[in-house]
DNA sequence: GCTTTAAAGCAAAGGATTTGCGTTAGCAAC
DNA sequence: GTTGCTAACGCAAATCCTTTGCTTTAAAGC
């Protein structure tokens, strides 16, 4: 009788998962995002709204799910021979992706949809899992490595908070700098 | 001809603006804020919803210029007679006032309630005339003084970026420790 | 005062959201 | 592969939120 029942994840839930995610993408590229309701994205995806409702509860925590969707890393941060030019490498490309206007609703969008801190948690996990990565190589070369937290604080904290609070002021060679200053500019 | 009509800021337009801040306040503080509605604020501060829709535009934006009502300074920042300690002292202080559930769900809305950049860039602008009198007050004893961006980047973000996206890892000291990084922490 | 008109009220129309119930189709055990 | 169980979906009615056209009220300037 105990046996706990288990959540289903494949066959038609994941088709349906699937078929709202594109829905959600294709109409974001084709309409402006205000103009966005959970009706409109059902049925483009061939799905009833309370299917919506009742999987993710609301617009927005649906758009949270989809804009994580975009952040996961697709492959391991480009190694060039030094810690320093693999974080100032990884940094410049996460702020050129993040800070056009899509990168920055995607942000918004994780911040606004976060119920108990799941999305915002998950964004900042992928972010961690990509700067371990090159922390952990360079520390294989013999480097002398900052501690993942250093990094969070001085290098991605500035970049998210500019992004979000002060998005006209983000130059290309900002991500490069922070990362100058954190392990000394010599 | 010409006469550009002046926007209504006093008497009653002042009066509904009061009566609508201080429903949401008193709302927020007894019921959960995921069953907070316009028609139910605007009950509340006896005003129609289409007035709330008109002057606000959504549930978002409203609860956006609350919480921004609740990040304006309120005097200035406390003097101890040097800036390590000034800074420390204020930072200690917005940490403890915005790490808590509802100092989290006010910036939480400023970024979700964020139409086009005004009241992410208000809030910074808040933060930023803080700090800015610490640093000028420093800088008139003689001190040497960092940025003011370098106060944002290496400060501030940091806290917002845990608040946002790690609220469970924020132990006091952090807004110290982060100024000692900053100032050099001899 | 008097005029002008921004902002508020009212109410009907149009959608979005919720919910109960029947149906479909994963998953596990046999 | 067949069967039993039930999570997840579809459907539709009811509810509630949101928008909008029109009317009324009351700031602001003369």
């Amino acid at each position: 009788m105990a046996t706990r029942q288990a959540v289903r994840t494949g066959g038609r839930s994941a088709r349906v998962q699937q078929a709202v995610h594109e829905a959600v993408r294709d109409l974001l590229a084709e309409r402006d995002r205000a103009d966005l309701t959970v009706p409109l994205v059902a049925a483009r995806a061939g799905v009833t709204p309370s299917t919506v409702y009742r999987r993710w509860g609301d617009l927005q925590e649906l758009l949270a799910d989809v804009a994580l969707e975009h952040m996961r890393p697709d492959g391991p941060p480009a190694d060039l021979g030094n810690l320093r030019d693999d974080l100032a490498t990884w940094a410049e490309e996460w702020l050129e992706e993040m800070s056009s206007p899509t990168g920055r609703a995607f942000t918004r969008d994780v911040v606004a949809g976060d119920d108990d801190g799941r999305s915002t948690g998950q964004c900042c996990a992928y972010t961690s899992s990509n700067i371990q990565v090159i922390l952990t190589r360079s520390a294989g070369r013999g480097e002398d490595v900052p501690t993942l937290d250093a990094v969070l604080d001085h290098v991605v904290a500035p970049m998210t908070y500019r992004i979000l609070f002060m998005s006209d002021s983000l130059a290309p060679g900002y991500g490069r700098a922070l990362v100058d200053t954190l392990l000394g500019s010599r």
